[in-house]
DNA sequence: GTCTATATGACGATAGAC
DNA sequence: GTCTATCGTCATATAGAC
């Protein structure tokens, strides 16, 4: 957590972590105090409402995600495959807001979606910069999306849809898609 | 809706276009009663229970998915440019089904996970037939969740991620890994 | 700062009249 | 089949003690 500090990120990471791994449903003010070793009322004096927890999600994602956009600027070589592999972490800090703030979207919370499609509009521009190629990169994304996607229903201990070789394979192709210009 | 009839058939509709119009939040018995203009004991009168609501929406979803499906694996030569299409319509009965299968799955929901995992894997046995390349029908199956993804929130009179001729660009670049074989 | 206790409101479900 | 009325539960938020 990068835009606030000490008891209130603790209630912050609680919020996060239980919008992941709960829904909407399970991430209950009492649920989240408790996860953050407070009651309700502790939790509330470092956000005045859950409306401002929402809001102080939806800071810290923005903010990572724009540190994020900017490594990407900085390594345009590795940026296809270093985009598509960090979609696949989800133990990253970020790759955990990203999920919680879709789920609230999910809700029809507008400021929810407006902070995503600014997130995704920095990595649209990040790789529109590192491959030089604005369908290139609308693919690399899409087929970020699509692995995310995929990844978050897969079964608790299930068989994963996605091999470790087929992600090779998928970076590979897009690669390849690069330099030869059979795309655009 | 294929599965029920008459009056439940309206309730079921009534469910889903409020998961899709206004998420689980917004999907409240009453509301759901209200859109098919019912008390809620009426439209309990159809269905006995909120879990027997979402039963019916996996049952049907489930129904219409394995008919789209065949439907690919009868054209092969379109099934890659069928699938992105109608990913991207966002009025057909079936789209609407999935993104409101999708919304249950994110409270945690098993059983609609399991549905949403059935039918990708209905999608991709129909891509890997139709294109006999396993690995492009995966790619051609997470770009096809990506646009979706990005679909879902676009503004709501906002300009669109995706113009008409950047799908077409996708398309082309997918067909053209198609024989090309630059992939496996 | 953190707690307990409580007010207020929404939701799902049931009872019982028509 | 459909309604009105009501109950039980759970969520957010506030009041006030420590």
């Amino acid at each position: 957590m990068i835009t606030v500090d000490g008891q209130a990120a603790r209630v912050l990471t609680a919020y996060t972590d239980l919008l992941v791994e709960r829904g909407i449903r399970g991430a209950t003010l009492e649920a989240v105090a408790s996860r953050a070793g407070l009651s309700k009322s502790g939790a509330l004096h470092h956000f005045s409402s859950v409306g401002a927890l929402r809001t102080a999600l939806f800071v810290e994602l923005r903010a990572q995600a724009r540190r994020d956009a900017d490594e990407l600027r900085a390594e345009p070589e590795t940026a296809v495959r270093y985009y598509l592999v960090s979609s696949l972490d989800r133990e990253s800090e970020l790759e955990r807001l990203i999920e919680a703030g879709y789920r609230i979207a999910q809700t029809g919370d507008e400021a929810a979606l407006s902070v995503l499609r600014a997130c995704r509009d920095d990595w649209l521009e990040a790789l529109v910069a590192a491959t030089g190629d604005e369908s290139l990169a609308r693919m690399v994304l899409f087929v970020g999306d699509g692995m995310n996607h995929n990844a978050l229903m897969s079964a608790p201990g299930g068989d994963e849809v996605l091999a470790p070789a087929q992600v090779e394979q998928l970076i590979a192709t897009l690669e390849g898609l690069r330099s030869g210009g059979a795309s655009a």
